[in-house]
Formats: structure tokens, C-alpha cells, sequence
DNA sequence: TAATAATGATAGTATTACTATTATTTATTA
DNA sequence: TAATAAATAATAGTAATACTATCATTATTA
């Protein structure tokens, strides 16, 4: 982003740094935009560089295979969630305001002002909505796990609980609530898109307040201590 | 099962009905198996075959892909699970006490006596546990829901709700409690197992006792009321 | 300016995701 | 029980996928 955040990610994801090349960060725009339209499954390194005006063979270069590039970008996703959350929880003190403003950076992460140019947040928001889930679930994820391919994701989850903790030091189960907000959100996004009668909550233009509110009921009712507004 | 039920799926999943021949049945059989050795990527319909003594051709009769077939396998599923929450509950009149056994059930759905000779329900919960999301996060969901592909789980989770506003008529989330604790429940197992760290509870040897009770206390925590026992 | 590294162009291979055809077995029914 | 139909097996074939290899070209950097 202009400000200048570097977004670090275990450099066993890829074969060359995507960050540092033009063509890696092209990579990585284009791969955003060509998943989120057609769909991970559909989704290949040939299409991809026929898209962006590249080969195949480079694209190889960067990602070992399409898999590995969508942890790279989930990754990216939640380390990106985490630097939101620090910004705006820098300054606060008290644990519930600091988890109420914990969940609003969750939810709308990708409203977030425009930050690194060869990535479009909202499509990657969308994405991570959709295919998140798919780069845990997988016959490899003891191995990939070992190798540190989903630090970013359970630093995260221990950031939130650590906050889950102050508000209410007795709850026994802050990580399950932390791991369980992220999950919820992205899942009732979806929910209220594709399969409105798993959920409660509407969804439309983009306006994720009624998922937000509802995350909040959660976590509080959970930590029997009251909202701030 | 011995018992006689029929698991009733929507006639669109297959193109032959593989509860009706022996071949179906067998397809359904080693489908569960197979994907839960060598997970749903790796695994296609030339391998099931080969492992059957049958042919590519003669399972193409039966399923139009295996994208379908995990929809045919995840329906059963939750249908199964439905009927179990069915007789698991059929004389308890206390909304708390059915709330409670419909959670008991869910988590141990699995454990249950067995029942149809060609499902092994166990391995099968498993494969729902690692696998189970990937029937509804695709492109064609929403066609796919309208030709009513997700009708069971749909159905079941708005059964539970219905437990949910018994127990607290005032709770303004049923479907979005009664579907997270679907999710909540298959997502922890796999945490416990594969992630530990986005989790608090422990899974060893097929005990999920510490899930249920965990599920208990999110369920009951946020319907503000105590459980029996 | 020479050397080095990154990318592009092209080709090739094994596997996947099917469809088609014909032969054979099994089930049905006359 | 023979005739007929239906299901399955055997085999082959095609287009797309998921890569790997090689060599030419263009940038970069020493």
C-alpha cells in the first residue's frame, strides 16, 4: 500500500516472492479476479496467463500449482484482516470496545481504504468467502500445517482470543469463539447470498451490517457482558 | 438399514438411482471409502472402478460427475442425521432436554447403531467432517439450489430451529444458531485434529466428548437458559 | 559491455473427465 | 423356457488439465 505495509507470508508458498516482480503481482491481481468469476475448480495457470498476457510456464515459475496459490492469497487475506485490526484497535483500552471494533474490521475488512494496488480487496473478500475453507481442507493439511502455511490464520485466531480473554477471563473457550466469529462471518455472507434459509441475516449491496450486529449479539451474549452502543 | 427406512434424495443428484441395484449400492459404498483414503481431489471415477472390479463407464451411468455424487453423499448425510434427531427425540416433550439430545445426536451421529450395509456411517461422517462444505461452495450453487440440492440440510437445520424458539421464543438468530451448530460441530472436530490451535477442545480416539459440551455451552449461553443436567 | 537472470514461445507427456460403441451378462416377461 | 430387454463390461477415443523441458529473447546488474 502507498503507506508502505509489507504483507509477510511464509516464502515456502511460493517458488519466487510474487511481492517483488511485476509479473508476480500481476500473478496475483489476476488470479484474484479470474477465481472470483469463474470459480476455483474451473480455475487454471492457463487461463490465467492467457489472461494476463503471460504463458503458462511462467505462471509455473511462481506457484507450484493452483493450490498453493490460493493459500497464498487466503494468507494474504488474514494477515491483511490483522493489520486493519491492529490500526484500528491501536488506541483503545477497554477489551469490549476493542472486541466490538474487532468484529466491524472483520466484517467489512475489505471497505477498508484502497491500499496495495495489484490487489483489489472486495474481489479477494468475495474470494476468500467462497473458496476460503478449501485451502485447510485438504489431504495435505497435516504436512502443509507442519511447513506453517496457516500460521496467519491461527495468529490471527490467538490475537482475537487474547481479546476474548480480557473481557471475560472466565469463558473456557476463547479460540473456539475467535476461530468460530471468522468462520461465522464469511459463512452467513454466504449464507444470505446463495442459501438464505441457513441463516437470518439479509445481505444486499454489499451492507453487512445485519451480519455484524448479529456477530456482536453472539460474542457478547457469550461473554455475558453488555455492547457499548 | 434392517429397520426398512429409506434415506428419500432429490432424483436430480443421479442419472440411476444407486440405492435401488447392487452396483449403486457398491458405488455409494467405495465412493465413501475412497474419498476418505485419498480425499476429493485426488480421488475420480476411473480409480472408484478400478477398486470396484467395475468400469469408468458403468459409474457414469449412475452420477453425472463426482461433483454430484459428493452432493448425493452430503444429502444422505444430513438426511441420516435427521432421522436419527427424529427418533432420538420422538417422546421428549421439554424443549431443553430436546435441544440437548438433538445436539448429542449431531456430534455422535456417527456412533449410532449400525444401519445400511452399504454406508459406513462412520467413515462417512468423516468425509462430511474434511470434505462436506465443498457440495455448496461451487458457481453453480445457486442453480443448484434451486433444483433443491440442499434441500436436507436446509430442512434439518430449519427442524433444530424450530427446537431454538421453543427453548427462548424471544432469540432473534434460530436458523443462524441451528446452521453454525452444524458447521460449529464439523469444523471443531477437524480443528481439533488437524489445527489445534483454532480450537479449545481435544478429539482423541473418536471421543467427542469435549465438542458436545461445548456445543451445549455456546447453544445454551446464548438462549440464556440452563441445561438439565 | 558481458554476464546473469527473468520471461516468452513452443512442444511434449501423463492424467483427467468424460462420450461412444459393441459385446456380454443378467433380469424380465411372454 | 425361450425371447427380449436392460444393465453392465470391455474397449477405444477425445478434449482439457496439470504439469515439465528446452531454447530464444529481453531485462537487469556487475
Amino acid at each position: 500500500m502507498s503507506v508502505g505495509i509489507k504483507i509477510s507470508l511464509n516464502d515456502k508458498l511460493y517458488l519466487r516472492d510474487p511481492q517483488q516482480t511485476s509479473l508476480g503481482q500481476n500473478i496475483i491481481r489476476h488470479s484474484i479476479l479470474l477465481i472470483d468469476e469463474i470459480g476455483f475448480e474451473d480455475f487454471n495457470f492457463k487461463k490465467l496467463s492467457l489472461q494476463m498476457g503471460s504463458t503458462e510456464a511462467s505462471v509455473y515459475r511462481y506457484f507450484e500449482n493452483k493450490h498453493l496459490l490460493l493459500i497464498y492469497l487466503v494468507s494474504w487475506y488474514w494477515e491483511w484482516v490483522s493489520y486493519l485490526i491492529d490500526i484500528n484497535t491501536m488506541n483503545i483500552e477497554d477489551p469490549v470496545r476493542k472486541l466490538e471494533k474487532t468484529i466491524e474490521t472483520v466484517v467489512y475488512a475489505s471497505k477498508d481504504n484502497p491500499s496495495i494496488d495489484y490487489v483489489n480487496e472486495s474481489v479477494l473478500h468475495r474470494l476468500i468467502i467462497s473458496e476460503g475453507t478449501k485451502a485447510y481442507h485438504t489431504k495435505l493439511v497435516d504436512k502443509e500445517n507442519r511447513d506453517g502455511f496457516f500460521l496467519n490464520y491461527k495468529r490471527l485466531s490467538e490475537k482475537v482470543a487474547d481479546v476474548i480473554i480480557e473481557v471475560n477471563p472466565e469463558f473456557p473457550y476463547p479460540h473456539a469463539l475467535a476461530s468460530n466469529m471468522f468462520e461465522m462471518a464469511n459463512n452467513h455472507i454466504y449464507f444470505a447470498l446463495h442459501l438464505p434459509r441457513l441463516t437470518d441475516v439479509a445481505v444486499k449491496d454489499g451492507n453487512y451490517d445485519e451480519v455484524q450486529k448479529m456477530l456482536k449479539y453472539f460474542a457478547f451474549s457469550l461473554l455475558k457482558c453488555d455492547q457499548k452502543k
